[in-house]
DNA sequence: TAAAAACATGCAATCGTTTGCATTGTTTAT
DNA sequence: ATAAACAATGCAAACGATTGCATGTTTTTA
């Protein structure tokens, strides 16, 4: 029924062993000897067993993807590019959704031990985890978006530091001078450096940064947050007249917030969100954003983790790759 | 390094096929050689090579996820129920985005004759796929949220014809007599079964079914195409009263293409949608819907699916799970 | 032209589990 | 009391591919 290497090495005349060094191009095979093989394989529609091959290479062909959420459509996008590349590589990909619990991250991680993976792409490290170098030693890991910069695993991301401060920029150039911020309570790297690029780029233009004007949504960046985090800010009496939100969710919720409060959006406040996930232009307004490129991100995470399993190839600490602002009808001139 | 049956075996004095059974529950140990086993297992951190065991059992534990485009809230949902199901059950689950292309299906699917999953779920098979038949006999399929009645494959959807009637009837009730649709061009029964649902339930009440009335917006329920649809029957002198959309995008696209015009939701038109994913309710106004039950459909399709894998107990052919209408903002009586 | 190097291939072990068959006691039924 | 059935275990052969080592052949080198 199933076709083995032992029925095309009898087709062939040949050994399965040199059956096995032509289909892997490992050894040294004569030409005519490879044709025969060759024509053998095509003949009997031989497809080498999968299972017996990982076995024996004890390896699985299988990338293992952590997401906090696979629904929230930011993290959807990255794991497209993660799947479709890594199929094109000839990859199975696993995608896990571990609500960012540490105890979830382990449990999904052990499966390398367990041979059930060979890499990992995580999509949402938090700072200060420490135990995941004992993984990163051990197999190939890869952190997509979020890292943690102390640990010595390769990262690909965008420069969030700098997209805050040209965000921030442009709200100033904008004539803004009184301009608040809606962040978030996680761990994550990104969000210390929005924050960090958002004060740096207020002090560079003179302007003060207080802490009446940053607030903290939920840690999942959820709608409902964003809304009250919004409604904190604005209500003050000496109120921002531009928001600037570490995502488009929030910024959404802020958006909505401020209609409910009868302002006008962009004439009486202007507000940017971040990571440019669909829904930003089919809302109304259209969210002003930046953009992240997540399903390349995604992809280039692949990339790297393939590299580092097919040939054990060193690879970057770190790979930066561009965001984008993209100004929509969310933004205008100071009121 | 890697502890195997063999390590066990010794530790515990017993023969390598004995620690199998104990660990299999398959033939006959006693109870005092069973417990000894269980002992040198734990003392080892004995952990089964599971690449072994699939070789040897000729089955990977891996199930194909197939959807048109994993980036969909729709979608992700129930890929978010079959992954975390799948996990507890011990499988992995691999998502594949197939733009809805029979190529990319079959080539997909081919990869359960490759050996690299044990069966597959379809997220949106369309109809009239009869080689579908052909994997199906082989393998385990389990058809999710759309499929083919004609082919003899397990399914679990919802009753998408009684959603529609309930829908329609709803707004009947509501005082409207101008009811238009927008549907899509794709060949989902979902829409087919919508649609005869629609026009039924305005039979049922003696009111005129038009073509006027029912645009089509484009197979992928996209955003744009939902505006154009609810142009083009919003344009008409005599326009509809109230919309019924068969997914909540086009909904979405709908309202914006309302109140482009000038109309006022739910004042001048209602407006319904299909799924109820996350957006319908940031946006303004929050749109009336049916949930469906997403992350449910997925779980069930699992289980199902593990089932038939496990046992190979014969499951049943059809699976309805309930729909639930979400009335919001976006309907009100007749202007 | 002899020795060394390179090439081409086959043999057989190996990867870690599972499982059919055989073996040895121990019950049970007649 | 004896055959038949059963329980408990071990032996060794799979599963299908890969690979270190051995062997024979050709080519290169000095």
């Amino acid at each position: 029924m199933m076709v083995t290497i032992n029925d095309v090495a009898k087709e062939a005349n040949v050994s399965a062993s040199t059956v096995s060094r032509v289909l892997n191009n490992t050894g040294t095979i004569s030409q005519p000897t490879t044709n025969t093989v060759i024509r053998a394989v095509k003949k009997l529609g031989y497809e080498p067993n999968v299972l017996a091959r990982n076995f024996r290479k004890k390896r699985t062909r299988t990338i293992l993807i952590l997401t906090p959420n696979m629904t929230n459509p930011f993290y959807s996008n990255i794991i497209s590019g993660i799947c479709d590349l890594s199929r094109d590589m000839n990859y199975s990909s696993f995608v896990c959704n571990t609500t960012d619990e540490t105890q979830q991250i382990k449990k999904t991680l052990d499966m390398l031990y367990k041979h059930k993976a060979d890499g990992a792409i995580l999509l949402a490290s938090e700072k200060g985890q420490h135990w995941l170098s004992e993984y990163a030693e051990e197999f190939p890991i890869i952190q997509c978006c979020e890292y943690d910069p102390d640990l010595d695993i390769s990262r690909v991301s965008i420069d969030n530091y700098h997209a805050a401060v040209e965000t921030v920029r442009y709200l100033i150039a904008l004539g803004h001078k009184k301009i608040g911020m809606i962040s978030s309570v996680n761990k994550y790297l990104s969000t210390e450096n929005r924050l960090k690029g958002y004060k740096d780029a207020l002090r560079e233009a003179g302007l003060e940064s207080t802490d009446r004007y940053v607030a903290f949504a939920g840690k999942d960046y959820n709608y409902q947050s964003g809304c009250r985090a919004a409604e904190k800010l604005l209500t003050q009496s000496d109120r921002p007249t531009a928001l600037f939100c570490i995502s488009d969710v929030l910024a959404i919720g802020a958006v909505n917030t401020a209609k409910i409060m009868g302002m006008c959006i962009p004439e009486d406040i202007s507000i940017v969100g971040f990571d440019d996930v669909e829904q930003t232009s089919m809302f109304t307004p259209k969210i002003t954003t930046v953009a992240q490129p997540c399903y390349s991100l995604g992809q280039k995470a692949t990339e790297l983790l393939c590299r580092k399993l097919e040939q054990n190839e060193s690879i970057p600490l770190e790979t930066i790759l561009p965001y984008r602002m993209i100004i929509r009808d969310s933004t205008g001139p100071r009121p």
